[in-house]
DNA sequence: CCGCTAATGTACGAACCAGTACGTTAGTTA
DNA sequence: TAACTAACGTACTGGTTCGTACATTAGCGG
């Protein structure tokens, strides 16, 4: 090994720097020098391999969704009834959001540039991303079981979701200092993880608001 | 009427149009420039008056938070059921928030910068927000009458609706172009409402997963 | 082992932008 | 009404930062 020059290697230290940089300072808060003396290559390389800074936040941002879809097709939960598999999957996305910080402020980033970046991604646009189908499934699965209401769908109950989940880290700080308790808290975790998946389910399951 | 000169005026304008400066494009991509273009003075008034750009941000975030309290001090529910008056905060919450999309805005601005200066105004720091103390009687109440789990508390509710309202705003373009859903079509503003209330109350009264 | 191109490095330019030095006017008060 | 100060305006500066022109080297194909 040892090569000098490896133009793949060069790229992916590029990205990995980027995504580290973005994500700590946002879009304009980053500084393209700063990326460049973070990796052992120079700004030349970044302008050589990605364009400019724009093109470069657009590959941060594609390569951070496609980590998470790839993560979020790993989920198994064929085995579970309808209840403890929702449970599960709200667990599961629970771990992911605390486990990916820097994807949840990429999020953050992006939405307050209005997603106009995101928009440009056209094959991330799949409306059947692995964590909304598997739900679908589970929600019918429950549905006929006649457990379920019936008045949501799979990307409503991921939205349901990915709200808990999404807040609890992206609103660490204003929450924390706001109302003295830390959404992070490695004490609470557990407890916060449960109320999320009770809060779903029993939303689910409560047929007297809405069935009928 | 028509003064020339008015500081308090001058003050409050440039505020107003430092707000939506700020709330548009994120700390880093606000200009001062933008900002002093936008008001019927100078940018020499913002630094007379505020001192820097970074101390007129401070006080956007001051004044955005204190409507914000001040606006959830109007809240009555005292003549409701316990479940039903939790419903109506968990309305209020969101319609607060679809109202508000640049107090938002601004949340999601101060904690990419984590909190460093929410954290730097002692005032706010007011862990009986009205929001908070509201919850936290409603809880008591519907505790004593043997309706509600007993391992919350009024902040962690509070966490679970602000996150739900919260996300729907701040995250609208990402998830609306990721799922093909607006978040926030008004067409189905309403059953996100009744679904946020469904899940709190649902919750709340679910007994079999936490008491005893 | 020669030459060609992909990959890399250096140094610089030009625009942008926060902040300020300096000057002026309105309104108040003695 | 004189003088004083709060309020306001203009023009500039110094540093920062994205981007690029130009030079160079590594490694591969012939």
């Amino acid at each position: 090994m040892e090569r000098r020059r490896d133009a793949e290697r060069t790229r992916a230290e590029i990205l990995a720097v980027a995504t580290a940089e973005f994500s700590d300072r946002g879009y304009n808060g980053a500084r393209v020098d700063e990326i460049a003396a973070r990796t052992s290559t120079t700004k030349r390389m970044i302008y050589y391999y990605f364009g400019g800074k724009r093109q470069l936040y657009v590959a941060v941002l594609e390569d951070a969704y496609r980590r998470i879809r790839d993560a979020e097709q790993q989920v198994k939960v064929d085995h579970l009834e309808p209840a403890e598999a929702i449970r599960r999957i709200a667990e599961v996305t629970f771990d992911h959001h605390e486990a990916n910080p820097d994807f949840i402020r990429l999020v953050s980033i992006e939405n307050i540039q209005r997603g106009e970046h995101v928009a440009t991604l056209p094959h991330l646009v799949d409306l059947n991303t692995p964590a909304v189908s598997l739900l679908d499934e589970l929600l019918s699965r429950g549905r006929s079981a006649g457990l379920f209401r019936s008045d949501v769908d799979a990307v409503d109950v991921h939205l349901m979701i990915s709200a808990f989940c999404f807040f609890r880290v992206a609103n660490q700080y204003t929450f924390g200092t706001l109302f003295g308790r830390d959404p992070l808290d490695p004490a609470r975790r557990s407890f916060y993880r449960t109320m999320l998946a009770d809060m779903v389910v029993a939303y689910l399951l409560d047929r007297g608001s809405a069935a009928v």
